[in-house]
DNA sequence: CCAGCGCTTATTGTCAGACATTTTTGTCAT
DNA sequence: ATGACAAAAATGTCTGACAATAAGCGCTGG
Protein backbone atom coordinates (compact mmCIF):
# COMPACT_ATOMS: atom_id res chain seq x y z
CA UNK A 1 0.00 0.00 0.00
CA UNK A 2 2.95 2.26 0.26
CA UNK A 3 4.18 2.84 -3.22
CA UNK A 4 0.79 2.07 -4.71
CA UNK A 5 -0.87 2.68 -8.00
CA UNK A 6 -3.79 4.76 -9.00
CA UNK A 7 -6.43 2.46 -10.28
CA UNK A 8 -9.55 3.72 -11.89
CA UNK A 9 -12.25 3.89 -9.37
CA UNK A 10 -10.52 2.30 -6.45
CA UNK A 11 -9.01 5.45 -5.20
CA UNK A 12 -7.56 3.99 -2.08
CA UNK A 13 -4.14 5.35 -2.25
CA UNK A 14 -2.33 8.06 -4.00
CA UNK A 15 -5.38 10.15 -4.52
CA UNK A 16 -4.68 13.59 -5.91
CA UNK A 17 -4.01 16.15 -3.25
CA UNK A 18 -6.86 18.30 -4.50
CA UNK A 19 -9.43 15.53 -4.54
CA UNK A 20 -12.84 16.26 -3.08
CA UNK A 21 -12.67 16.10 0.67
CA UNK A 22 -15.11 13.25 0.65
CA UNK A 23 -12.76 11.06 -1.27
CA UNK A 24 -10.00 12.04 1.04
CA UNK A 25 -12.14 11.05 3.95
CA UNK A 26 -12.97 7.74 2.32
CA UNK A 27 -9.34 7.15 1.74
CA UNK A 28 -8.35 7.94 5.28
CA UNK A 29 -11.04 5.80 6.76
CA UNK A 30 -10.30 2.96 4.40
CA UNK A 31 -6.69 3.10 5.35
CA UNK A 32 -7.46 3.14 9.03
CA UNK A 33 -9.62 0.08 8.64
CA UNK A 34 -7.14 -1.76 6.48
CA UNK A 35 -4.40 -1.12 8.97
CA UNK A 36 -6.53 -2.25 11.84
CA UNK A 37 -6.51 1.12 13.53
CA UNK A 38 -10.23 0.95 13.50
CA UNK A 39 -11.11 -2.42 14.92
CA UNK A 40 -13.72 -4.70 13.42
CA UNK A 41 -17.02 -4.26 15.16
CA UNK A 42 -15.99 -0.94 16.56
CA UNK A 43 -18.81 1.51 16.59
CA UNK A 44 -18.28 4.68 14.62
CA UNK A 45 -20.01 7.78 15.83
CA UNK A 46 -20.68 10.31 13.16
CA UNK A 47 -20.01 13.34 15.28
CA UNK A 48 -16.65 12.02 16.37
CA UNK A 49 -15.56 11.18 12.87
CA UNK A 50 -16.66 14.59 11.70
CA UNK A 51 -14.42 16.12 14.29
CA UNK A 52 -11.40 14.02 13.64
CA UNK A 53 -11.72 14.40 9.90
CA UNK A 54 -12.82 17.99 10.02
CA UNK A 55 -15.69 17.60 7.65
CA UNK A 56 -19.40 18.15 7.89
CA UNK A 57 -21.83 15.42 8.69
CA UNK A 58 -23.24 15.44 5.18
CA UNK A 59 -19.84 14.83 3.69
CA UNK A 60 -19.01 12.19 6.22
CA UNK A 61 -22.17 10.32 5.49
CA UNK A 62 -21.35 10.24 1.83
CA UNK A 63 -18.00 8.77 2.68
CA UNK A 64 -19.62 6.18 4.89
CA UNK A 65 -21.98 5.13 2.14
CA UNK A 66 -19.06 4.52 -0.14
CA UNK A 67 -17.29 2.46 2.47
CA UNK A 68 -20.39 0.49 3.06
CA UNK A 69 -20.59 -0.46 -0.57
CA UNK A 70 -17.03 -1.65 -0.27
CA UNK A 71 -18.09 -3.74 2.68
CA UNK A 72 -15.56 -2.11 4.92
CA UNK A 73 -18.18 -0.84 7.27
CA UNK A 74 -21.69 -1.83 8.12
CA UNK A 75 -24.49 0.66 8.17
CA UNK A 76 -27.38 -0.54 10.20
CA UNK A 77 -30.40 1.73 10.16
CA UNK A 78 -30.83 3.72 13.32
CA UNK A 79 -27.72 2.44 14.94
CA UNK A 80 -25.16 3.89 12.68
CA UNK A 81 -21.94 2.71 11.21
CA UNK A 82 -19.48 0.21 12.58
CA UNK A 83 -16.37 -1.36 11.17
CA UNK A 84 -17.26 -4.54 9.35
CA UNK A 85 -16.73 -7.68 11.33
CA UNK A 86 -15.22 -10.71 9.65
CA UNK A 87 -16.28 -14.09 10.88
CA UNK A 88 -14.43 -17.29 10.27
CA UNK A 89 -16.78 -18.32 7.52
CA UNK A 90 -16.55 -15.06 5.68
CA UNK A 91 -12.80 -14.99 5.89
CA UNK A 92 -12.81 -18.34 4.21
CA UNK A 93 -15.18 -17.19 1.52
CA UNK A 94 -13.19 -14.10 0.78
CA UNK A 95 -10.01 -16.06 0.46
CA UNK A 96 -11.65 -18.59 -1.79
CA UNK A 97 -12.72 -15.94 -4.21
CA UNK A 98 -9.50 -14.07 -3.85
CA UNK A 99 -7.58 -17.19 -4.66
CA UNK A 100 -9.64 -17.91 -7.71
CA UNK A 101 -9.33 -14.41 -9.06
CA UNK A 102 -5.69 -13.97 -8.28
CA UNK A 103 -4.96 -17.29 -9.85
CA UNK A 104 -6.50 -16.04 -13.05
CA UNK A 105 -4.65 -12.76 -12.85
CA UNK A 106 -1.31 -14.39 -12.30
CA UNK A 107 -2.00 -16.81 -15.10
CA UNK A 108 -2.69 -14.03 -17.54
CA UNK A 109 0.17 -11.97 -16.28
CA UNK A 110 2.62 -14.75 -16.83
CA UNK A 111 1.79 -14.86 -20.48
CA UNK A 112 1.88 -11.11 -20.95
CA UNK A 113 4.74 -10.02 -18.73
CA UNK A 114 7.66 -8.16 -20.17
CA UNK A 115 11.20 -7.84 -18.80
CA UNK A 116 10.40 -4.54 -17.15
CA UNK A 117 7.65 -6.28 -15.24
CA UNK A 118 9.99 -8.95 -14.00
CA UNK A 119 12.14 -6.27 -12.57
CA UNK A 120 9.30 -4.87 -10.58
CA UNK A 121 8.61 -8.27 -9.15
CA UNK A 122 12.24 -8.69 -8.21
CA UNK A 123 12.26 -5.32 -6.59
CA UNK A 124 9.25 -6.08 -4.49
CA UNK A 125 10.69 -9.43 -3.55
CA UNK A 126 13.94 -7.81 -2.58
CA UNK A 127 12.14 -5.35 -0.35
CA UNK A 128 10.26 -8.21 1.18
CA UNK A 129 13.49 -10.01 2.02
CA UNK A 130 14.93 -6.90 3.57
CA UNK A 131 11.81 -6.47 5.63
CA UNK A 132 12.18 -10.01 6.88
CA UNK A 133 15.77 -9.35 7.87
CA UNK A 134 14.86 -6.14 9.59
CA UNK A 135 11.81 -7.73 11.10
CA UNK A 136 9.55 -4.91 9.96
CA UNK A 137 6.15 -6.48 9.43
CA UNK A 138 4.47 -3.46 7.96
CA UNK A 139 7.18 -3.20 5.38
CA UNK A 140 6.56 -6.84 4.59
CA UNK A 141 2.92 -6.11 4.09
CA UNK A 142 3.68 -3.21 1.82
CA UNK A 143 6.09 -5.32 -0.18
CA UNK A 144 3.56 -8.10 -0.67
CA UNK A 145 0.99 -5.65 -1.77
CA UNK A 146 3.22 -3.91 -4.22
CA UNK A 147 4.28 -7.30 -5.50
CA UNK A 148 0.70 -8.20 -6.33
CA UNK A 149 -0.01 -4.72 -7.57
CA UNK A 150 2.74 -5.13 -10.10
CA UNK A 151 1.05 -8.27 -11.32
CA UNK A 152 -2.45 -6.91 -11.25
CA UNK A 153 -1.66 -3.74 -13.09
CA UNK A 154 -0.48 -5.84 -15.98
CA UNK A 155 -2.88 -8.72 -15.91
CA UNK A 156 -4.94 -7.15 -18.64
CA UNK A 157 -8.25 -7.00 -16.87
CA UNK A 158 -9.01 -3.95 -14.79
CA UNK A 159 -12.31 -5.29 -13.56
CA UNK A 160 -10.53 -8.30 -12.21
CA UNK A 161 -7.93 -6.06 -10.65
CA UNK A 162 -10.48 -3.95 -8.90
CA UNK A 163 -12.27 -6.90 -7.46
CA UNK A 164 -9.11 -8.37 -6.08
CA UNK A 165 -8.09 -5.10 -4.52
CA UNK A 166 -11.48 -4.80 -3.00
CA UNK A 167 -11.23 -8.26 -1.49
CA UNK A 168 -7.76 -7.66 -0.18
CA UNK A 169 -8.80 -4.44 1.44
CA UNK A 170 -11.30 -6.38 3.49
CA UNK A 171 -8.81 -8.84 4.88
CA UNK A 172 -5.79 -6.62 4.89
CA UNK A 173 -5.87 -6.01 8.61
CA UNK A 174 -5.74 -9.74 9.20
CA UNK A 175 -2.71 -10.00 6.99
CA UNK A 176 -1.13 -7.22 8.96
CA UNK A 177 -1.80 -9.08 12.17
CA UNK A 178 -0.44 -12.34 10.86
CA UNK A 179 2.79 -10.56 10.10
CA UNK A 180 2.88 -8.45 13.22
CA UNK A 181 2.07 -10.95 15.89
CA UNK A 182 2.93 -14.23 14.29
CA UNK A 183 5.73 -14.99 11.99
CA UNK A 184 4.09 -15.77 8.73
CA UNK A 185 6.40 -13.51 6.81
CA UNK A 186 9.10 -16.12 6.56
CA UNK A 187 6.77 -18.60 4.95
CA UNK A 188 5.24 -15.98 2.70
CA UNK A 189 8.69 -15.08 1.45
CA UNK A 190 9.38 -18.52 0.08
CA UNK A 191 5.92 -18.75 -1.39
CA UNK A 192 6.34 -15.50 -3.19
CA UNK A 193 9.67 -16.62 -4.42
CA UNK A 194 7.99 -19.65 -5.87
CA UNK A 195 5.51 -17.48 -7.65
CA UNK A 196 8.26 -15.39 -9.15
CA UNK A 197 10.23 -18.30 -10.41
CA UNK A 198 7.15 -19.90 -11.91
CA UNK A 199 6.38 -16.67 -13.67
CA UNK A 200 9.92 -16.34 -14.90
CA UNK A 201 9.88 -19.79 -16.31
CA UNK A 202 6.78 -18.71 -18.19
CA UNK A 203 4.59 -21.40 -16.80
CA UNK A 204 1.13 -19.94 -16.27
CA UNK A 205 -0.22 -23.04 -14.59
CA UNK A 206 2.64 -23.28 -12.14
CA UNK A 207 2.45 -19.58 -11.41
CA UNK A 208 -1.25 -19.78 -10.80
CA UNK A 209 -0.86 -22.72 -8.50
CA UNK A 210 1.93 -21.05 -6.59
CA UNK A 211 -0.16 -17.94 -6.14
CA UNK A 212 -3.11 -19.91 -4.95
CA UNK A 213 -0.93 -21.79 -2.55
CA UNK A 214 0.26 -18.54 -1.08
CA UNK A 215 -3.25 -17.31 -0.61
CA UNK A 216 -4.14 -20.60 0.98
CA UNK A 217 -1.47 -19.96 3.59
CA UNK A 218 -2.74 -16.47 4.13
CA UNK A 219 -6.17 -17.98 4.57
CA UNK A 220 -4.97 -20.29 7.30
CA UNK A 221 -3.39 -17.41 9.15
CA UNK A 222 -6.43 -15.22 8.71
CA UNK A 223 -8.84 -17.90 9.82
CA UNK A 224 -6.84 -18.47 12.95
CA UNK A 225 -7.03 -14.83 13.82
CA UNK A 226 -10.67 -14.57 12.93
CA UNK A 227 -11.49 -17.59 15.03
CA UNK A 228 -9.79 -16.24 18.11
CA UNK A 229 -11.48 -12.91 17.59
CA UNK A 230 -14.82 -14.67 17.44
CA UNK A 231 -14.09 -16.53 20.64
CA UNK A 232 -13.15 -13.35 22.39
CA UNK A 233 -16.35 -11.70 21.31
CA UNK A 234 -18.39 -14.63 22.52
CA UNK A 235 -16.64 -14.63 25.87
CA UNK A 236 -17.31 -11.01 26.29
CA UNK A 237 -20.99 -11.56 25.78
CA UNK A 238 -21.17 -14.52 28.13
CA UNK A 239 -19.08 -12.94 30.83
CA UNK A 240 -20.86 -9.63 30.43
CA UNK A 241 -24.30 -8.76 31.64
CA UNK A 242 -27.05 -11.14 30.92
CA UNK A 243 -29.48 -8.51 32.01
CA UNK A 244 -28.28 -6.36 29.25
CA UNK A 245 -28.88 -9.11 26.80
CA UNK A 246 -32.37 -9.70 28.01
CA UNK A 247 -33.09 -6.07 27.73
CA UNK A 248 -31.95 -6.03 24.16
CA UNK A 249 -33.97 -9.04 23.28
CA UNK A 250 -37.06 -7.51 24.70
CA UNK A 251 -36.57 -4.23 22.97
CA UNK A 252 -36.13 -6.06 19.74
CA UNK A 253 -39.48 -7.71 20.18
CA UNK A 254 -41.05 -4.39 20.91
CA UNK A 255 -39.52 -2.84 17.86
CA UNK A 256 -40.72 -5.66 15.68
CA UNK A 257 -44.20 -5.11 17.00
CA UNK A 258 -44.23 -1.44 16.22
CA UNK A 259 -42.83 -2.14 12.80
CA UNK A 260 -45.59 -4.58 12.13
CA UNK A 261 -48.12 -2.05 13.28
CA UNK A 262 -46.68 0.54 11.00
CA UNK A 263 -46.66 -1.84 8.05
CA UNK A 264 -50.27 -2.73 8.67
CA UNK A 265 -51.40 0.87 8.61
CA UNK B 1 -35.13 -9.61 -10.72
CA UNK B 2 -38.78 -10.20 -10.20
CA UNK B 3 -39.09 -12.81 -7.54
CA UNK B 4 -35.71 -11.96 -6.11
CA UNK B 5 -33.93 -12.66 -2.91
CA UNK B 6 -32.73 -10.46 -0.14
CA UNK B 7 -29.00 -10.80 -0.02
CA UNK B 8 -27.00 -9.26 2.72
CA UNK B 9 -25.64 -6.01 1.55
CA UNK B 10 -26.77 -6.07 -2.00
CA UNK B 11 -30.17 -4.68 -1.32
CA UNK B 12 -31.16 -4.30 -4.89
CA UNK B 13 -34.54 -5.81 -4.79
CA UNK B 14 -37.13 -6.66 -2.28
CA UNK B 15 -35.95 -4.13 0.20
CA UNK B 16 -38.19 -3.71 3.21
CA UNK B 17 -40.92 -1.19 2.73
CA UNK B 18 -39.73 0.81 5.70
CA UNK B 19 -36.10 0.93 4.64
CA UNK B 20 -34.31 4.26 4.86
CA UNK B 21 -35.30 6.42 1.96
CA UNK B 22 -31.72 6.48 0.82
CA UNK B 23 -31.70 2.78 0.25
CA UNK B 24 -34.97 3.05 -1.53
CA UNK B 25 -33.48 5.69 -3.75
CA UNK B 26 -30.44 3.55 -4.42
CA UNK B 27 -32.68 0.69 -5.30
CA UNK B 28 -34.80 2.72 -7.65
CA UNK B 29 -31.84 4.21 -9.41
CA UNK B 30 -30.10 0.88 -9.64
CA UNK B 31 -33.15 -0.62 -11.16
CA UNK B 32 -33.52 2.16 -13.65
CA UNK B 33 -29.94 1.71 -14.73
CA UNK B 34 -30.17 -2.04 -14.91
CA UNK B 35 -33.26 -1.82 -17.06
CA UNK B 36 -31.68 0.71 -19.35
CA UNK B 37 -34.16 3.42 -18.47
CA UNK B 38 -31.22 5.56 -17.63
CA UNK B 39 -28.89 5.32 -20.58
CA UNK B 40 -25.17 4.83 -20.21
CA UNK B 41 -23.38 8.13 -20.39
CA UNK B 42 -26.50 10.04 -19.60
CA UNK B 43 -25.87 12.96 -17.37
CA UNK B 44 -27.68 12.97 -14.07
CA UNK B 45 -28.54 16.30 -12.57
CA UNK B 46 -28.89 16.25 -8.84
CA UNK B 47 -31.76 18.67 -8.66
CA UNK B 48 -33.77 16.69 -11.16
CA UNK B 49 -33.22 13.42 -9.38
CA UNK B 50 -34.18 15.02 -6.12
CA UNK B 51 -37.44 16.04 -7.63
CA UNK B 52 -38.28 12.78 -9.24
CA UNK B 53 -37.32 10.80 -6.16
CA UNK B 54 -38.70 13.32 -3.72
CA UNK B 55 -35.70 13.39 -1.49
CA UNK B 56 -33.28 16.03 -0.39
CA UNK B 57 -30.00 16.65 -2.06
CA UNK B 58 -28.08 15.34 0.91
CA UNK B 59 -29.89 12.04 0.76
CA UNK B 60 -29.56 11.82 -2.97
CA UNK B 61 -25.86 12.35 -2.80
CA UNK B 62 -25.50 9.52 -0.37
CA UNK B 63 -27.36 7.31 -2.77
CA UNK B 64 -25.12 8.39 -5.60
CA UNK B 65 -22.00 7.57 -3.63
CA UNK B 66 -23.26 4.08 -3.08
CA UNK B 67 -24.03 3.64 -6.76
CA UNK B 68 -20.63 4.92 -7.64
CA UNK B 69 -19.00 2.29 -5.51
CA UNK B 70 -21.05 -0.27 -7.38
CA UNK B 71 -19.72 1.18 -10.61
CA UNK B 72 -23.18 1.89 -11.86
CA UNK B 73 -22.58 5.58 -12.13
CA UNK B 74 -19.53 7.73 -12.49
CA UNK B 75 -18.96 10.68 -10.26
CA UNK B 76 -16.54 13.10 -11.77
CA UNK B 77 -15.61 15.99 -9.53
CA UNK B 78 -17.30 19.20 -10.46
CA UNK B 79 -19.29 17.74 -13.27
CA UNK B 80 -21.53 15.50 -11.36
CA UNK B 81 -22.88 12.05 -11.85
CA UNK B 82 -23.56 10.20 -15.05
CA UNK B 83 -24.61 6.67 -15.79
CA UNK B 84 -21.55 4.50 -16.22
CA UNK B 85 -20.56 3.86 -19.78
CA UNK B 86 -19.46 0.41 -20.82
CA UNK B 87 -16.93 0.13 -23.56
CA UNK B 88 -16.25 -2.96 -25.60
CA UNK B 89 -13.16 -3.77 -23.62
CA UNK B 90 -14.81 -3.44 -20.29
CA UNK B 91 -17.76 -5.54 -21.33
CA UNK B 92 -15.33 -8.25 -22.19
CA UNK B 93 -13.54 -7.96 -18.89
CA UNK B 94 -16.72 -8.08 -16.92
CA UNK B 95 -17.87 -11.17 -18.73
CA UNK B 96 -14.54 -12.85 -18.23
CA UNK B 97 -14.71 -12.41 -14.50
CA UNK B 98 -18.37 -13.20 -14.42
CA UNK B 99 -17.74 -16.39 -16.27
CA UNK B 100 -14.99 -17.45 -13.95
CA UNK B 101 -16.98 -16.74 -10.84
CA UNK B 102 -20.21 -18.21 -12.06
CA UNK B 103 -18.37 -21.29 -13.15
CA UNK B 104 -17.15 -21.75 -9.63
CA UNK B 105 -20.57 -21.09 -8.18
CA UNK B 106 -22.27 -23.58 -10.45
CA UNK B 107 -19.58 -26.10 -9.73
CA UNK B 108 -20.11 -25.85 -6.02
CA UNK B 109 -23.84 -25.75 -6.36
CA UNK B 110 -23.89 -28.95 -8.33
CA UNK B 111 -22.27 -30.79 -5.49
CA UNK B 112 -24.47 -29.29 -2.81
CA UNK B 113 -27.85 -29.06 -4.49
CA UNK B 114 -30.84 -30.80 -2.99
CA UNK B 115 -34.06 -31.88 -4.68
CA UNK B 116 -35.84 -28.73 -3.63
CA UNK B 117 -33.19 -26.74 -5.44
CA UNK B 118 -33.67 -28.71 -8.62
CA UNK B 119 -37.30 -27.77 -8.52
CA UNK B 120 -36.46 -24.13 -8.40
CA UNK B 121 -34.27 -24.51 -11.41
CA UNK B 122 -37.00 -26.32 -13.28
CA UNK B 123 -39.45 -23.64 -12.37
CA UNK B 124 -37.23 -20.88 -13.64
CA UNK B 125 -36.55 -22.83 -16.79
CA UNK B 126 -40.24 -23.37 -17.31
CA UNK B 127 -40.91 -19.67 -16.96
CA UNK B 128 -38.16 -19.00 -19.42
CA UNK B 129 -39.72 -21.31 -21.97
CA UNK B 130 -43.08 -19.66 -21.54
CA UNK B 131 -41.48 -16.30 -22.01
CA UNK B 132 -39.95 -17.48 -25.23
CA UNK B 133 -43.31 -18.68 -26.48
CA UNK B 134 -45.01 -15.48 -25.48
CA UNK B 135 -42.12 -13.48 -26.83
CA UNK B 136 -41.81 -11.44 -23.67
CA UNK B 137 -38.15 -10.52 -23.39
CA UNK B 138 -38.33 -8.93 -20.00
CA UNK B 139 -39.87 -12.03 -18.60
CA UNK B 140 -37.03 -13.96 -20.14
CA UNK B 141 -34.57 -11.74 -18.40
CA UNK B 142 -36.32 -12.16 -15.10
CA UNK B 143 -36.37 -15.91 -15.55
CA UNK B 144 -32.67 -16.08 -16.29
CA UNK B 145 -31.91 -14.02 -13.29
CA UNK B 146 -34.03 -16.03 -10.95
CA UNK B 147 -32.47 -19.14 -12.40
CA UNK B 148 -29.03 -17.96 -11.46
CA UNK B 149 -30.26 -16.60 -8.20
CA UNK B 150 -31.45 -20.04 -7.29
CA UNK B 151 -27.98 -21.34 -7.92
CA UNK B 152 -26.15 -18.53 -6.24
CA UNK B 153 -28.18 -18.58 -3.10
CA UNK B 154 -27.09 -22.16 -2.59
CA UNK B 155 -23.56 -22.08 -3.85
CA UNK B 156 -22.26 -21.78 -0.33
CA UNK B 157 -20.29 -18.61 -0.70
CA UNK B 158 -22.07 -15.35 -0.14
CA UNK B 159 -19.06 -13.24 -1.05
CA UNK B 160 -18.94 -14.95 -4.39
CA UNK B 161 -22.65 -14.43 -4.78
CA UNK B 162 -22.45 -10.75 -4.10
CA UNK B 163 -19.66 -10.24 -6.55
CA UNK B 164 -21.52 -12.00 -9.29
CA UNK B 165 -24.66 -10.02 -8.65
CA UNK B 166 -22.64 -6.87 -8.74
CA UNK B 167 -21.16 -7.78 -12.07
CA UNK B 168 -24.48 -8.75 -13.55
CA UNK B 169 -26.02 -5.52 -12.46
CA UNK B 170 -23.49 -3.69 -14.55
CA UNK B 171 -24.23 -5.52 -17.76
CA UNK B 172 -27.86 -6.24 -17.12
CA UNK B 173 -29.09 -3.56 -19.46
CA UNK B 174 -27.11 -5.11 -22.27
CA UNK B 175 -28.70 -8.45 -21.56
CA UNK B 176 -32.07 -6.80 -21.68
CA UNK B 177 -31.25 -5.30 -25.03
CA UNK B 178 -29.99 -8.55 -26.45
CA UNK B 179 -33.32 -10.09 -25.59
CA UNK B 180 -35.45 -7.14 -26.59
CA UNK B 181 -34.00 -6.21 -29.92
CA UNK B 182 -32.28 -9.35 -31.01
CA UNK B 183 -33.35 -12.86 -30.50
CA UNK B 184 -30.83 -14.32 -28.19
CA UNK B 185 -33.45 -15.80 -25.93
CA UNK B 186 -33.86 -18.87 -28.06
CA UNK B 187 -30.20 -19.70 -27.83
CA UNK B 188 -30.06 -18.89 -24.16
CA UNK B 189 -32.89 -21.30 -23.52
CA UNK B 190 -31.01 -24.29 -24.84
CA UNK B 191 -27.88 -23.24 -23.05
CA UNK B 192 -29.69 -22.99 -19.77
CA UNK B 193 -31.25 -26.34 -20.41
CA UNK B 194 -27.77 -27.73 -20.82
CA UNK B 195 -26.75 -26.28 -17.51
CA UNK B 196 -29.70 -27.84 -15.80
CA UNK B 197 -29.13 -31.26 -17.19
CA UNK B 198 -25.46 -31.14 -16.31
CA UNK B 199 -26.38 -30.18 -12.79
CA UNK B 200 -28.95 -32.91 -12.56
CA UNK B 201 -26.48 -35.48 -13.68
CA UNK B 202 -24.32 -34.25 -10.84
CA UNK B 203 -21.41 -33.41 -13.01
CA UNK B 204 -19.78 -30.28 -11.61
CA UNK B 205 -17.32 -29.95 -14.46
CA UNK B 206 -19.94 -30.26 -17.13
CA UNK B 207 -22.21 -27.84 -15.30
CA UNK B 208 -19.45 -25.33 -14.95
CA UNK B 209 -18.55 -25.57 -18.58
CA UNK B 210 -22.15 -25.23 -19.64
CA UNK B 211 -22.56 -22.16 -17.50
CA UNK B 212 -19.42 -20.61 -18.87
CA UNK B 213 -20.56 -21.36 -22.36
CA UNK B 214 -23.79 -19.54 -21.72
CA UNK B 215 -21.98 -16.52 -20.41
CA UNK B 216 -19.73 -16.61 -23.42
CA UNK B 217 -22.80 -16.27 -25.61
CA UNK B 218 -24.06 -13.44 -23.51
CA UNK B 219 -20.69 -11.85 -23.91
CA UNK B 220 -20.89 -12.02 -27.67
CA UNK B 221 -24.27 -10.38 -27.64
CA UNK B 222 -23.17 -7.73 -25.18
CA UNK B 223 -20.02 -6.91 -27.05
CA UNK B 224 -21.97 -6.44 -30.22
CA UNK B 225 -24.25 -3.98 -28.53
CA UNK B 226 -21.41 -2.21 -26.80
CA UNK B 227 -19.51 -1.90 -30.03
CA UNK B 228 -22.39 -0.33 -31.88
CA UNK B 229 -22.99 2.01 -28.98
CA UNK B 230 -19.37 3.05 -29.15
CA UNK B 231 -19.61 3.68 -32.87
CA UNK B 232 -22.70 5.78 -32.41
CA UNK B 233 -20.99 7.86 -29.79
CA UNK B 234 -18.00 8.39 -32.00
CA UNK B 235 -20.17 9.39 -34.94
CA UNK B 236 -21.98 11.85 -32.84
CA UNK B 237 -18.73 13.49 -31.92
CA UNK B 238 -17.43 13.54 -35.45
CA UNK B 239 -20.65 14.67 -37.03
CA UNK B 240 -21.29 17.13 -34.26
CA UNK B 241 -19.41 20.31 -33.70
CA UNK B 242 -15.71 20.12 -33.93
CA UNK B 243 -15.58 23.54 -32.43
CA UNK B 244 -17.19 22.15 -29.38
CA UNK B 245 -14.54 19.51 -29.12
CA UNK B 246 -11.79 22.02 -29.46
CA UNK B 247 -13.32 24.11 -26.81
CA UNK B 248 -13.47 21.21 -24.43
CA UNK B 249 -9.90 20.25 -25.10
CA UNK B 250 -8.76 23.72 -24.42
CA UNK B 251 -10.72 24.07 -21.24
CA UNK B 252 -9.22 20.86 -20.06
CA UNK B 253 -5.78 22.25 -20.57
CA UNK B 254 -6.72 25.34 -18.69
CA UNK B 255 -8.08 23.36 -15.81
CA UNK B 256 -4.93 21.29 -15.63
CA UNK B 257 -2.95 24.48 -15.46
CA UNK B 258 -4.93 25.89 -12.58
CA UNK B 259 -4.71 22.60 -10.80
CA UNK B 260 -1.00 22.58 -11.15
CA UNK B 261 -0.84 26.12 -9.87
CA UNK B 262 -2.91 25.18 -6.89
CA UNK B 263 -0.81 22.15 -6.18
CA UNK B 264 2.34 24.24 -6.33
CA UNK B 265 1.09 26.71 -3.80
C1' DC C 1 -18.94 31.64 -41.32
C1' DC C 2 -15.93 30.72 -37.23
C1' DA C 3 -12.34 30.63 -33.55
C1' DG C 4 -11.72 32.94 -29.28
C1' DC C 5 -13.16 35.76 -25.25
C1' DG C 6 -15.78 37.16 -21.41
C1' DC C 7 -20.14 37.26 -18.99
C1' DT C 8 -24.24 34.92 -17.02
C1' DT C 9 -26.35 31.04 -15.45
C1' DA C 10 -26.58 26.29 -13.95
C1' DT C 11 -24.57 22.89 -11.19
C1' DT C 12 -21.69 20.97 -7.89
C1' DG C 13 -18.93 20.79 -3.29
C1' DT C 14 -19.39 21.72 1.29
C1' DC C 15 -21.14 23.49 5.43
C1' DA C 16 -24.29 24.75 9.37
C1' DG C 17 -28.30 24.09 11.72
C1' DA C 18 -32.80 22.12 12.72
C1' DC C 19 -36.06 18.56 14.13
C1' DA C 20 -38.52 14.20 14.60
C1' DT C 21 -37.28 9.33 15.75
C1' DT C 22 -34.84 5.87 17.71
C1' DT C 23 -31.30 4.03 20.74
C1' DT C 24 -28.72 4.10 24.70
C1' DT C 25 -27.88 5.29 29.28
C1' DG C 26 -28.86 6.37 33.93
C1' DT C 27 -31.94 6.28 37.83
C1' DC C 28 -35.13 4.58 41.02
C1' DA C 29 -38.40 1.73 43.25
C1' DT C 30 -39.29 -3.03 43.90
C1' DA D 1 -30.51 -7.72 40.31
C1' DT D 2 -35.14 -6.43 37.59
C1' DG D 3 -38.08 -3.74 35.30
C1' DA D 4 -39.88 0.60 34.09
C1' DC D 5 -39.26 5.38 32.94
C1' DA D 6 -37.07 9.68 32.05
C1' DA D 7 -32.91 11.98 30.16
C1' DA D 8 -29.26 12.11 26.94
C1' DA D 9 -27.03 10.77 22.76
C1' DA D 10 -27.26 9.38 17.90
C1' DT D 11 -29.30 8.86 13.68
C1' DG D 12 -32.42 9.94 9.46
C1' DT D 13 -33.73 13.59 6.81
C1' DC D 14 -34.57 18.24 5.33
C1' DT D 15 -33.70 23.21 4.28
C1' DG D 16 -31.04 26.87 3.07
C1' DA D 17 -26.74 29.02 2.04
C1' DC D 18 -22.46 30.19 -0.46
C1' DA D 19 -18.17 29.70 -2.87
C1' DA D 20 -16.07 27.32 -6.78
C1' DT D 21 -16.45 25.26 -11.11
C1' DA D 22 -18.42 24.19 -15.54
C1' DA D 23 -21.56 25.10 -19.34
C1' DG D 24 -23.95 28.03 -22.43
C1' DC D 25 -24.37 32.41 -25.02
C1' DG D 26 -23.58 36.30 -27.43
C1' DC D 27 -20.01 39.33 -29.07
C1' DT D 28 -15.80 40.49 -31.48
C1' DG D 29 -12.31 40.34 -34.99
C1' DG D 30 -11.07 38.00 -38.67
Amino acid sequence: MTDSIYIRGLKSFAIPADAPIIEIAVSKLRNAIMMGELRPGQKLVEAELCNSLNISRASLREALRALESERLIELIPNRGPSVARLGYREVEEIHDVWSLLTGAAVYDFTAAAEPADFEKLDEALEVFREAIQENTPLKQLAATNSFFMAILSKCGNSVLTEMIISLVSRVNFLRAQSLLYQNWGVLYATEIEDIVSAIKSRSPEAARDAARKHIASACVAAKQLAASAELEAKDKLKGGKRSNQNRKAKEKRKRAATNKARAAS
